[in-house]
DNA sequence: GCGCCCATTGCAAACGTTCCCGACAATCGG
DNA sequence: CCGATTGTCGGGAACGTTTGCAATGGGCGC
């Protein structure tokens, strides 16, 4: 029913294929002949089928995301950074919630497998198995990793520097004088948040006056940031700053304390990761280490893009992007305190 | 260079046509040979190529969302919603970012109705002209519009009942005991926002004791929360209570109370729309009307995939889904005072 | 004036499916 | 025992493009 090439051809009085050349890159087809092509495919409205062309280029001119949750709204801005790259390079993204699960995952990519997508930006493949992670492999579909894999250098990835990020953070509360400070983590196994420890309790240790943080690890959402706050606030009372490995846990962090009756920044200083939205806006407003986002989205489809371009040069490519730190009103200057030890 | 379905054909000595139908719906096939096809299907790891499929069928067995920004918490949710339905449908979700603009709405529009889109949802079409409109209807896609426009009944729409909650705000203010009453919320055009001030206006009208409250328009955002209640303050000192438009207004309004030296909820009530994630989190938790963002989500993605299937029936469809009260800590009762005309 | 080259265009074969239609055998009703 | 029906399967056209190759014709060098 819609209207198609050979439409266009016959109205134009030329052959489908001159009516495809004038269309697309136009070259070898006369000037005046292609300007007619042109008009008539205008005035017919023609819309080409890219369904029909995506099966003879073989290149769908789709790439996807497979990321756990769109609703962490840090996935939302990486999603809105790729999207926006996606478009400039003619592509469109299609969306996938894998919620961390494996099989959920690799139903996915067979799914876009099945579509002949051009290529994958996930968020980890740190939940699949060995057999899991070879089957990606060998399907041959360009792919990009979000958190880079310690274990697999396979695949492309684009990835903050974490560990930068935990040193920044360190020397910041250094700086305002505290000695007595925390760091709050997830999980020893999740590579990012191991990324931030190490760099936090290395510059912290390297200092020209070292010190040695408390770590505790939990779950590095909120419910986990207010428990392991109260665990430290009932063990270690004399904390004066808290480094929080994300800034959903910096908001438990900020909830725990307030119940125990603790004002930030003036009882507690209080440092997160991450810069979402919402940490300029809550009260106070967090101190916290900017991760670029929305620009690993776009990094991410941008290798993708290339990568999808020449299918030769499949050689993984790894881009790390900086951090930086966003001072804000969580955190305080600390009044050196005599040391315990001289006392 | 992948396996076709001519090579499963070629290795189990049956006719293409034959594997087709022994792969999909199977109905007309000899079960033992259905059986057969099928494992040589699975040895050889045949993976139907769903862009060919896509040609002669027409559908492309992809839905795709157009919304203002993914990175807007509200639309996350939606976002989510709409791809868990879509995946038990078998569709797969491409996401388009607008940012309300009408030109680069028409050319999502237009580059998905290349791919044989099966339908679109979008959160708005009011930014767009006559002419657009038209030519959305006339395309011929399945639509379905997030927030009901009220000038347009040619679409499907699936809408949260933004009056009721409005009421539900106002009848909730009232039972707390105020009087003194305002309303912050955006621009007269925005139809949503709209139909929650008439609904929490009118409850207040028709109270038993009726209450006139303080209604001021400006921007629905963070910082036209701030702004209004800075306002609001130095123009009504002795309001009681504020409903905000929605949740991140509220947020504002916490900041420029708290920058008076008012304490929420001791000093001001505060109630907001929407229920994000974070209004659980922030602190005084917020009282909020709920809307069931996933849930609207859910079933746009179902009404468009109804419209996809039956060609026919394309009766536009039009579903309110509920909202609730969800009470947390911004609100407190407010002592009733002597009438200030008594006084 | 002749042959050659280049620009322009048409022809037709792909791409990998689905699905209509016809062929064929077997079964069944009478 | 014969015609009709049913179940099973193959043949082949279609879906709307792209693209390699051949054909055509004009211009140009010699």
């Amino acid at each position: 029913m819609p209207i198609t090439i050979k439409d266009v051809a016959r109205e134009s009085g030329v052959n489908t294929s001159t009516v495809s050349r004038a269309l697309n890159n136009g070259y070898g087809v006369n000037d005046e002949t292609r300007k007619h092509v042109i008009a008539v495919a205008a005035r017919l409205s023609y819309r080409p089928n890219r369904v029909a062309r995506g099966l003879v280029t073989g290149r769908s001119h789709s790439l996807a995301l497979v990321l756990s949750d769109i609703r962490n709204p840090f996935f939302a801005e990486v999603a809105r950074g790729a999207e926006d790259a996606a478009r400039s390079g003619k592509c469109d993204l299609v969306l996938c919630n894998s919620d961390l699960n494996a099989d959920k995952q690799m139903q996915y990519v067979q799914s876009l497998l099945e579509k002949r997508i051009d290529g994958i930006l996930m968020n980890s493949v740190s939940m699949l198995n060995q057999e899991q992670q070879a089957q990606l492999m060998a399907s041959g579909v360009p792919i990009v990793l979000l958190n880079r894999s310690t274990s697999n250098h396979t695949f492309s990835t684009v990835c903050a520097d974490n560990e930068s990020g935990g040193a920044l953070a360190a020397k910041y509360l250094l700086d305002l004088g505290h000695r007595k400070i925390a760091h709050l983590t997830g999980p020893r196994q999740h590579g990012n948040l191991t990324d931030r420890a190490r760099g936090f309790v290395r510059a912290l240790h390297t200092a020209a006056n070292p010190v040695q943080p408390t770590v505790l690890h939990g779950k590095f959402n909120f419910a986990g940031g207010a428990e392991l706050t109260r665990k430290l606030l009932d063990e270690h009372p004399d904390i004066t700053a808290v480094f929080a490995a994300n800034d959903v846990m910096a908001f438990g962090v900020v909830r725990a304390a307030l119940d125990r009756g603790l004002r930030i920044p003036q009882d507690l200083s209080l440092i997160g990761f991450d810069n979402i939205e919402f940490s300029g806006i809550v009260h106070p407003p967090l101190t916290t280490i900017h991760q670029p986002k929305y620009e690993m989205g776009h990094a991410a489809v941008e290798i993708l893009l290339r990568m999808a371009r020449d299918k030769e040069k499949q050689t993984p490519e790894h881009r790390l992007l900086g951090v930086e730190l966003i001072e804000r009103e969580s955190c305080r200057r600390q009044l050196t305190e005599p040391d315990a030890h001289s006392g």
